[in-house]
RNA sequence: CGGGGUGUAGCGUAGCCCGGUCAUCGCGCCUGCUUUGGGAGCAGGAGGUCGCAGGUUCGAAUCCUGCCACCCCGACCA
């Protein structure tokens, strides 16, 4: 018997690493800190990604593609990026290996093939892309470019985790210039609510929408908005960030254009990604116990189907009545696969589609082929019933609808309940300390006051809330005077 | 890079203190029969440089030295 997994109460992260390998959707690899995405992983992948994608391009964006490698005087062009990502890149320095003269085996690298300059592995593209936008801009009419690009990046991460933060990860990466400051905020605001849409209403994640403080702010970045989730462990999470650079970039890499008097002025920059990450978010939002659980906008397979039978005969006949209903689920666009392996029996495929999170199982028994019904069951809420035969197509539709609804219902009203307003520092720790969640309070603005508080209870400020209701305060722990409140959490 | 821990079959492990039929057990895998409405049972079978390299010894998974890898806690995470 396959042992179950560890609870979500016991041993948080044990929980999380345990649904990631034992659903298939990842694992570690040779490589330091690097992640093998597997097939049915990545299958949830391709959804975010095409969904995402057409977003974008709804919107007017079109993909291209970009080197992996910076040549380095690129990369420190931007003095704040550069320096801020400086301490996590992989350099490229050779070009070639020799054999070595000592054991003929092994492979050393050939000291004559230095490279002249060195390479970064990119660990986000602005520098590079705004190296060719130099040459792609010089009028207003060439403005906008909305150009996003799906791509690997490299950070070299101290501690890594599947999905949330691995040396190597996947995503996408918009980058825009504009002619106007105005339009280059309003592109920044578009995509920020773009992501937010897709992750409530595709994923069924509730975020917050909000603005970085200046020390978690992008390197090189004018202002950056975010969207933030909360996972069940009272953790927040950072889903997506988009980023106005103002003309922080065109200086740097001096992108200028002619407006309509034949003035020259520098461009207008934003860029904005959201990653793999993303599935780490999805597990840590609405998984159980019992193992994964998909929306299902996201499932590869959203209904599966289990014969239930003795003999071959009955396992004939099940197969009829289970392949009608496979090809009409398929033709409303729904996938379905029926499982009719003979070397698992039933119990063990009803797990099994438990831990990959299928959001509906049929099962098909004898006692079904008499009545003319099946057995359906939910993965949201475990519940069973039992439906007539030629209703399937019409319930499944429905439920479909309503598993995607009621998990997004279900994590806000988690998220909601874990957000705490508190008005003094010791109200503060005591919730950040215990149940953890966001925790709304007064914050004076300053840098200091935000790095005191992060050493002090490794809280930070995860985002000033686009929504914040205009309201005076004292800052909770210097008393100074305050705008407004802030959203402070434990994040990953 | 500091502090702690672990390395034995595909995975999870026992054995290590006290050296000598010790390479253990479970899962998985293969074959066959019986099973199939919540992780099947029985029978048989395959699979190992005990992390690597030295050393001590008649004899090392076990003791000693060095190295490597991984995990946890810090530092780090625009």
């Amino acid at each position: 018997m396959a042992e179950k997994l560890t609870s979500r109460q016991t041993d948080y992260s044990k929980w999380y690493n345990e649904i990631v390998v034992k659903a298939g959707l990842a694992e570690t690899s040779a490589v330091r800190g690097c992640m093998v995405i597997k097939p049915y992983g990545f299958a949830i992948w391709e959804k975010i990604q095409s969904e995402l994608d057409k977003k974008f391009k709804e919107t007017g964006h079109q993909n291209a593609y970009f080197p992996l490698f910076v040549p380095k005087s690129l990369f420190e062009a931007e003095e704040k990026n550069a320096e801020g990502f400086s301490k996590e890149c992989a350099v490229v320095t050779h070009y070639r290996l020799k054999n070595d003269p000592k054991d003929s085996t092994k492979l050393i690298i050939d000291e004559q093939a230095k490279l002249e300059e060195e390479l970064i592995v990119r660990p986000t593209s602005e520098a590079i892309i705004w190296n060719t936008y130099k040459n792609w801009i010089q009028s207003y009419r060439d403005l906008p470019i909305l150009v996003n690009q799906w791509a690997n990046v490299v950070r070299w991460e101290m501690r890594t985790r599947l999905f949330l933060r691995t040396a190597e990860f996947l995503w996408q990466e918009g980058h825009t210039a504009h002619a106007t400051k105005e339009e280059a905020i309003e592109e920044t605001i578009l995509i920020n609510n773009l992501y937010a849409d897709f992750a409530e209403n595709f994923m069924a994640i509730p975020v917050l929408k909000g603005l970085k403080s200046e020390s978690e702010r992008f390197a090189g970045a004018d202002e950056t908005y975010c969207i933030e989730g909360l996972m069940q462990d009272g953790k927040a999470l950072q889903l997506g960030t988009s980023h106005f650079l103002g003309q922080n970039f065109a200086k740097a890499f001096d992108v200028k254009f002619a407006n309509e008097d034949g003035k020259l002025s520098y461009v207008w920059a934003t860029s904005w990604g959201v990653s793999t990450r993303l599935m780490g978010a999805l597990i840590m939002t609405h998984s159980d116990d019992n193992g994964l659980v998909l929306p299902p906008n996201l499932a590869p397979i959203q209904v599966v189907i289990v014969p239930i039978y003795k003999g071959l005969d009955q396992l004939k006949k099940i197969t009829v009545e289970a392949n009608k209903i496979v090809s009409d689920l398929k033709s409303k666009g729904i996938s379905v696969k029926y499982d009719d392996r003979d070397n698992f029996k039933p119990g063990y495929k009803f797990n099994d589609y438990e831990l990959k999170g299928v959001p509906i199982r049929i099962s098909i028994g004898p006692r079904d082929l008499e009545n003319r019904t099946i057995e359906l069951a939910r993965r949201d809420n475990l519940t069973k019933s039992v439906v007539q035969l030629d209703s399937v197509v019409i319930q499944v539709q429905k439920i479909l609808k309503d598993i995607q609804l009621s998990l997004f219902n279900r994590a806000q009203n988690f998220r909601d309940k874990n957000i705490t307003e508190v008005n003094n520092f010791k109200e503060f720790e005591k919730i950040i300390t215990g149940n953890g969640g966001f925790v709304s309070a007064h914050w004076d603005g300053t840098i200091e006051t935000e790095l005191k508080i992060k050493n002090l209870t490794k809280a930070t400020i995860r985002c000033i809330p686009i929504d914040n209701k205009k309201e005076k305060g004292k800052c909770i722990f210097s008393g100074k005077e305050s705008a407004g409140r802030v959203i402070f959490a434990k994040s990953y």
